[in-house]
RNA sequence: GGGCGCUUAGCUCAGCGGGAGAGCACUUCCUUGACAUGGAAGGGGUCAGAGGUUCAAUCCCUCUAGCGCCCACCA
């Protein structure tokens, strides 16, 4: 016998252990069944689940369940990603703890301890996907630095290099001066920042007492000045281009030069150029060949281009400082409140500063081209589809990208330069001093650059280093283009957008046919859930306090479409009763003897009742197909949660009662396997969402020898309704609510008023009432239903007999005049739907231009009007009213 | 500055050219033999505001207000 309630901590880890000991994630490249490929994106090593995590994997799963139990050969490519930045400084604030850090283990010890790290806490995530029930093939599990992925990398490096896609180049990078590495623009987080804008006033040379007034936010890079920029047409400063302004502190001759950069309506109208230390400004310099001045060093701090006196200060102290002596010498002309975006590296969430280094860069915009035609072709269909105007507008702006790191944790960059600088670009050491060899003519020293790739990378080889690339395995041919990726949309631009250019590149095709992006779950304020606002919800804890299921049904009903999803723990409550439901529905199935009868046809159901739950529950299976097939999650949720509450529980199940009680053994026999057989097929219906109570469940009415539900096939949804048996139960459902509805007529004790009542109601029960009057009468005190009903008609109003019997109780507690009042309430609501239906079928214009099924569905609302109104008017007679 | 999205019951959210929905919360009643993590009944909404299109608008169009997100080099 199952217990009262579900208890998912219990049985969650023994259900996973088995499925995942079975087999049953793993792919079949071997079988004949058509495959299906997801390939996860690979959460961090160093990450632990959060909520986007169990939103993401709970959808995914979902679909490899799915489409497994559909027949599909299922691949859910399951990995990890390196993560260079985040990886690296978790292991350097270990070594930090130790009173060690990475430079005094130097870069190969150092590398050795964050694989030690790895083998030791890097499976958090992978522990965590699986208590989400996640069911990826984990044989094949793969890590970006793997040899394999490793060696993908290098091959993709060379022959971009070799093709020119990738290329070497001095140019401003953002600059993380706490990490000392460049980062690329997608890691540069702007934040609105309240500070000051300074105007400055720079003498002219050779004027005495002439000045141009500039204004900037960042007074403190005014060392690293080579020019001024006004608007050429600007009445104000136009005689001065061709003149030089005098620097002050540093007494530099600048150029004044017209540009269109330089905005009249903005600040002063002049702009201080600094070509070393701001995007505008390197352009600006770039076309009036200004020298490039570099003030800062990797920290940041002044470096010795600046005049003495500030060497080797901070750039905000020196900003202080260097006001301070402008303002002295009567330089500043004012200041005035400004607020502005400030750049802040989204690792470090230090102070993004623009510094000019060399850096390895990637051709995207050449790259970007296949990508883009393949969307426009529809190779890749994004779902929702606006999101592809989101990956046309970057990929059309794309700009190039820095893909070196100065960290040690990563994949170091395969170049090798010899002792006059000349680069040797090889998958090996081996070849590349071979190639060093003949360039030379002898053997020469090479040294490896030392940098290391931007983690996203290697990860844009995914979809195909995972399956074997460059080999062309057998998984490499069956699985790639893969059906569909699944992801957030802030990962467009890091993620799907490079995979789909080294896709196109090295494969040749897309790497999936269905782009699906989902929501991001964010607070309750609707903000994003992030560490440093410490606003996360953890999803384990919901998994600790609600189940498994219940989080994942939660998710999966908020899933909508295009709409972020604010997490409120109502929901999870509430689908957690959901689950306690439907394990009390089996219950009531198994007290009641129901079992799985061989060979049963739910076609063949002689019982009304029994041939209706039949066709709706093919009718909700229908509907979760088809929500699913159009990744409309939350459908399929709703369609199962309003079929197994809403209709099988509330309505069938209690149907089932006085069956089951009664004497007719063919109806009981029948009514029993049909119970079961709709609980097993909400079993299945439900397993993508519900693994774990609809395998415990199916393990429980099927036995433990059964084949398990995870590899069990999905149910065959038959798309023809039995109409008749629909049409006869909505009748005997109508009936009952008429009577609840319209309950202050039951407000009569005596059982042969519930008669005439019942007889009144429906004229067709007259026979029924007056055979069975005796029966009623025991009804009405006993509360319950009595035996002897076989056919189906009877097995109707018995079911209105039961509803009746239980109002005559509340009617007759129900205060005579209020309920006068309800009455002549409801009177003139229905009244006014009338007037309003009237009017509308009175309207020529409505008449002519509706849709006939419009007209005829107003024709019938009139006539359920009328006979309500019929009804309640009877019932306000006999109360007096 | 550009782009996208949102505004529906107290809360969290579905829906959508012809009857305003769910869950939770609330009110009343019910320890009935699956389930009190339950059952029955009920209250609560000019579907943000203003115009327009239409026989008909919560839904389509325009504008306004508020909120949110993404992108962008504005000194």
């Amino acid at each position: 016998m199952l217990d009262k309630t579900f208890d998912p901590a219990a049985i969650q880890a023994a259900i996973y252990e088995s499925w995942e000991k079975s087999g049953a994630f793993a792919c079949h490249p071997d079988s004949a069944a058509q495959p299906y490929c997801i390939m996860m994106p690979p959460p961090n090593v160093t990450g632990s689940l959060h909520m986007g995590h169990a939103l993401t994997f709970t959808l995914q799963d979902i679909l490899t369940r799915y489409h497994r139990m559909k027949g599909r050969d299922t691949l859910w490519q399951p990995g990890t990603d390196h993560a260079g930045i985040a990886t690296q400084m978790v292991v350097e604030r270990d070594l930090e703890a130790e009173q060690s850090s990475r430079l005094k283990l130097g870069r190969e010890k150092f590398i050795e301890r964050v694989w030690q790290w790895k083998a030791q806490s890097g499976g958090t995530i992978t522990r965590q996907l699986r208590s989400l029930g996640a069911s990826p093939d984990w044989s094949r599990e793969r890590f970006t630095m793997d040899e394999g992925l490793s060696a993908a990398v290098r091959r993709v490096f060379v022959q971009l290099h070799r093709e020119g896609l990738i290329y070497r180049d001095k140019r401003l990078v953002n600059w993380d001066p706490k990490l000392h590495t460049a980062i690329s623009d997608l890691e540069v987080e702007s934040r609105e920042t309240k500070g000051s804008l300074w105007y400055l006033k720079y003498p002219i040379e050779g004027r005495a007492d002439e000045f141009i007034t500039v204004a900037t936010t960042r007074p403190e890079t005014m060392l690293g000045d080579t020019g001024v920029a006004v608007h050429p047409e600007d009445e104000r400063y136009k005689h001065l281009i061709g003149h030089y302004a005098v620097l002050p502190l540093v007494g530099r001759r600048i150029p004044i030069v017209g540009d269109e950069y330089a905005d009249p309506t903005a600040g002063s109208g002049a702009v201080k150029i600094t070509p070393a230390h701001d995007f505008n400004d390197f352009e600006v310099g770039r076309r009036h060949n200004l020298p490039m001045v570099n003030i800062f060093d990797r920290d940041a701090k002044l470096n010795d281009e600046a005049p003495q006196a500030y060497r080797g200060m901070d750039r905000f102290a020196a900003r202080k400082q260097i006001v301070a002596d402008l303002e002295v010498q009567g330089l500043v002309a004012k200041i005035d409140p400004h607020t502005l975006m400030v750049p802040y590296g989204d690792r470090s969430g230090v102070v993004i500063e623009p510094w000019l280094s060399d850096q390895w860069y990637c051709d995207a915009a050449t790259l970007a081209k296949e990508p883009l035609a393949a969307v426009e072709r529809g190779d890749t269909v994004f779902v929702p589809k606006s999101w592809e105007n989101t990956y046309f507008s970057w990929l059309r702006n794309i700009q190039p990208w820095c893909i070196s790191r100065q960290l040690w944790w990563g994949h170091q960059i395969p170049a090798w330069y010899g002792p006059d600088g000349a680069v040797f670009v090889a998958e090996t050491e081996a070849e590349a001093l071979a190639a060093a060899a003949k360039h030379y003519g002898r053997e020469a020293d090479l040294k490896r650059d030392p940098d290391v790739l931007d983690t996203w990378f290697s990860s844009a080889l995914w979809p195909f280093s995972t399956l074997g690339w460059p080999e062309r395995t057998r998984e490499l041919q069956r699985y790639y283009p893969t059906d569909v990726l699944v992801t957030g949309f802030d990962i467009i631009f890091f993620w799907v957008a490079r995979m789909m250019m080294m896709g196109c590149k090295f494969m040749g095709q897309v790497p999936f046919k269905t782009v699906y992006i989902h929501a991001l779950v964010r607070d309750e304020r609707g903000q994003k859930m992030s560490k440093s606002k410490g606003n996360i919800i953890d999803p384990l804890d919901l998994i600790a306090r609600y189940g498994t299921d219940a989080l994942r049904f939660t998710l999966t009903a908020l899933a909508a479409q295009g709409r972020d999803i604010k997490l409120a723990e109502s929901r999870l409550e509430g689908y957690r009763n959901f689950a306690t439901k439907l394990w009390n529905a089996t219950r009531y199935a198994e007290m009641n003897g129901c079992q799985r009868v061989a060979g049963f046809d739910p076609a063949n159901a002689k019982l009304t009742v029994n041939r209706w739950i039949a066709s709706a529950a093919n009718a909700a299976g229908a509907r979760v197909v088809a929500a699913l097939e159009e990744y409309k999650f939350n459908e399929a949720a709703d369609a199962l949660y309003q079929f197994t509450w809403g209709t099988f529980c509330d309505w069938y199940i209690e149907f089932s009662k006085p069956i089951l009680t009664g004497s007719d053994e063919a109806a009981k026999a029948e009514t029993r396997a049909m119970t079961i057989w709709v609980i097993e097929r909400i079993v299945h219906l439900l397993h993508p969402i519900m693994p774990y109570i609809t395998e415990t469940l199916w393990k429980h009415i099927a036995g433990e020898s059964a084949v398990m539900l995870i590899t069990a096939p999905w149910p065959q949804t038959s798309a023809a309704a039995d109409e008749a048996a629909v049409a006869e139960m909505e009748w005997v459902v109508n009936l009952i609510s008429a009577i609840r509805t319209t309950r202050s007529e039951m407000n009569v004790p005596a059982a042969s008023e519930l008669a005439a009542t019942i007889t009144e109601i429906r004229p067709e029960a007259r026979g029924w009432v007056e055979t069975h009057g005796e029966q009623i009468r025991r009804l009405a005190r006993l509360k319950s239903i009595a035996t002897g009903a076989s056919a189906d008609a009877k097995t109707a109003l018995q079911i209105v007999v039961e509803g009746t019997t239980v109002l005559i109780d509340v009617a007759g507690a129900v205060d005579f005049a209020k309920e006068r009042g309800r009455l002549q309430k409801e009177v003139a609501t229905v009244r006014a739907e009338l007037d309003k239906i009237a009017k509308k079928l009175g309207n020529e214009q409505f008449m002519t231009k509706a849709k006939p099924e419009a007209i005829e569905e107003q024709r019938e609302r009139q006539s359920d009007y009328e006979a309500t109104l019929a009804k309640l008017t009877a019932a306000l007679a006999r109360i007096g009213a």
